[in-house]
DNA sequence: GTGGTCTAGACCACT
DNA sequence: GTGGTCTAGACCACC
């Protein structure tokens, strides 16, 4: 078997309403920096994500124009689409997420008047109210 | 005066990428979840926030009708748009966004393979290496 | 005591989003033809009426208005405003209203592909399920 | 044929004292909820729906949006407009209306001083008178 | 004065 | 081709 791990998770839902190719590379990328999917890996092709999905090969096409623009995936004309080997490029995207993470938590945070710390903690009252 | 409030922060900046309506909506979402624009007040009018903005009186009265469809505001008819009086909604609204901006960090957590903890701990050690 | 009876119910709410005459206008109208307010009342002033509500004389003076096109009620110049006496205006505006009412649910259970009947049936069941 | 439906009965008339947009809603929002538009079916463009009925494209977008908002159909991106193939929110749908219609004909009965029953019964009678 | 709606026509992103 | 958004300007009902 050629892949021994899945591109999208099985029952990956897609949202209507927001760009589909979008949510396939975030997805994607996920399972990159998550180190679901090996550095070196071989993709499917466009042809094939997109007859798998149902959807339109120009979005599959999109999916993986946007992936290597941020480095995290190489095209071998003639051979195909495979992983970054360059672990440096994937601890950067990982670091990246990480920072937009923080940084939208901590925003939120902020626009309700607490700190980071305080809005985490809420959620474990929050889960008691609910019980 | 008025209005001892602003709608608005002063350096308010459009991002023409996204909806100018969206962007004006989750800004005074913020501001009134948050208390800095109180209940009962009385918001500038659609032509005003329109012109100040140098929008199109449309969009602003858009930005209206998406709060007063949370609930957030009230608009009576020939007498202008204020800010409800119910605080049970404010803190309903408030809470949707707290358990957002919970579930999206844990999100990203998880995929990174860490906690949530761990993840906004990253965030002190990361600062120390830029400095 | 000159008015033994409420023009309005006591804890009359006003909805913003509809025309505030038009619900003075129907609220009093059910009043006068359920006989609450017997014919020959003396109804307060514009005024009156405007001050104990909260709302612009002129909203109160195009409630009048209205009922007095429909023949509910009487204006005597330097007199006042008073309810109708003839008994024949009350009743058919009592039909008229039953009339559109019935009209209505009809047309709602229609819309649903079942019976005038079915549907008030449903209502007993309805209730059962919620307990 | 693709579409073997009517998104709206042929002989619809706009009024034009309402809002086209809002006449609009309620009429396919019918059609849905009894049926007569199958669950997954595609829906007319924006485009057509407007030309067809002489209103601008943005009117008829907004009649989309509504519907979609009630959960009644949803928006692939750059595909089209869609009946929702969830059955609960088409029921549940069908029920807000069921028990808006009887709760307001209650009330019709109430002011009148009689049960809906009676309400409904009066139906028959007048018919009668009018012969 | 207020908000609500509609038209006309443009531009954009997505599929 | 699809829907989504924005501008520009008009008309209306309501208060």
């Amino acid at each position: 078997m050629d892949q021994p791990y899945e591109l999208l998770p099985e029952q990956f839902q897609i949202n209507p309403s927001l760009p589909i190719y979008e949510q396939f590379v975030e997805a994607i990328q996920r399972r990159i920096i998550s180190g679901l999917i090996p550095p070196g890996s071989r993709l499917p092709s466009v042809r094939d994500l997109a007859a798998g999905r149902g959807v339109n090969p120009t979005t599959a096409a999109r999916t993986y124009q946007e992936l290597e623009r941020m480095g995290l995936i190489v095209t071998y004309r003639g051979q195909g689409t495979f992983v970054t080997r360059e672990d440096a490029v994937i601890g950067e995207a990982r670091k990246v997420i990480m920072r937009k993470a923080i940084k939208e938590f901590k925003a939120a945070a902020d626009t309700l008047g607490i700190t980071a710390e305080q809005l985490l903690e809420f959620d474990k009252e929050d889960s008691n109210d609910i019980l």
